[in-house]
DNA sequence: TTTAGTGCAAAAACTTTGCAATTTA
DNA sequence: TAAATTGCAAAGTTTTTGCACTAAA
């Protein structure tokens, strides 16, 4: 029994990033995606936060991650402590080891190279869309 | 560019699923597998609270619910508010509709005509395991 | 100048921890 | 009886909300 999945095309938006998303240009998300895009694993609100060291507050990471992500400029990955965020640059999955907590980007097309990398592995597909009823 | 799995094949157990997973068989235990059994569908830890009406403290229900995972006899799904459990009697996948929450599950063997219910599909694939270095 | 975004304070919600009392094997 | 489990109380974390102030278009 097999379960397979065509990866999302993502755009590739090179500068202004937030215009073409339909955001306005402000200072907080500037320095969000500037973070995002300088860390390249998956980081929590908490994380950018701290961070910055002050210069957001709280509440702020938290809006305009959320922003960002209805604007499909970051990706949101929920984990158990607090969820996680990257930019959505390119789709991909990740793999995280049980013990040490070790994580891995995983690339849709590279994804079972770097899976030979870990053993014991357990999957959870997580899938959303539009019911049949809302989407009249 | 394609992404498939195989699902795990989960052992289907009959009576005494705690015993068998090497758990004291506990009332609060049997009464959590129970409700579980009785709603199909994902519950959150506070559902099982309110669901049993008292008669388990909520703490119990956090600490059952992770040694129930712990031992394999229930899965947990990371969601937006909350975490989600079902019994792991069958391995499964869930869609959800992004504007009314309506959730549907997804047994591995019929995840592509199910899917056909449903628009606008976003997946993210949750992937864990051990890395070579904490195999060791 | 009108709308959208920000910071502060506070609260809400989910989950975890410590410890004494109780239940299980 | 020894070890595991439970309930209660309290605290820890993440996330959300309201409102006045500020920055963006």
């Amino acid at each position: 029994m097999q379960l397979f999945f065509v990866c999302a095309k993502l755009f590739f938006m090179k500068e202004d990033l937030l215009k073409q998303a339909g955001l306005s240009k402000t200072q907080a998300r500037t320095v969000i995606l500037a973070f995002l895009k300088k860390h390249k694993t998956l980081v929590s609100a908490g994380d950018i936060f701290k961070g910055l060291s002050g210069s957001l507050d709280r509440v702020t990471v938290y809006r305009n991650l959320e922003a960002l992500e209805k604007a499909g400029l970051v990706f949101k990955e929920l984990a158990e402590k607090e969820a996680l965020y990257y930019l959505a640059d390119k789709q991909h999955h990740h793999i995280t080891c049980q013990k040490c907590g070790f994580t891995q980007c995983l690339p849709c097309d590279h994804i079972f190279q770097k899976i030979k990398n870990f053993s014991q592995v357990k999957h959870q597909l997580v899938l959303s869309g539009l019911c049949n009823k809302c989407n009249k």
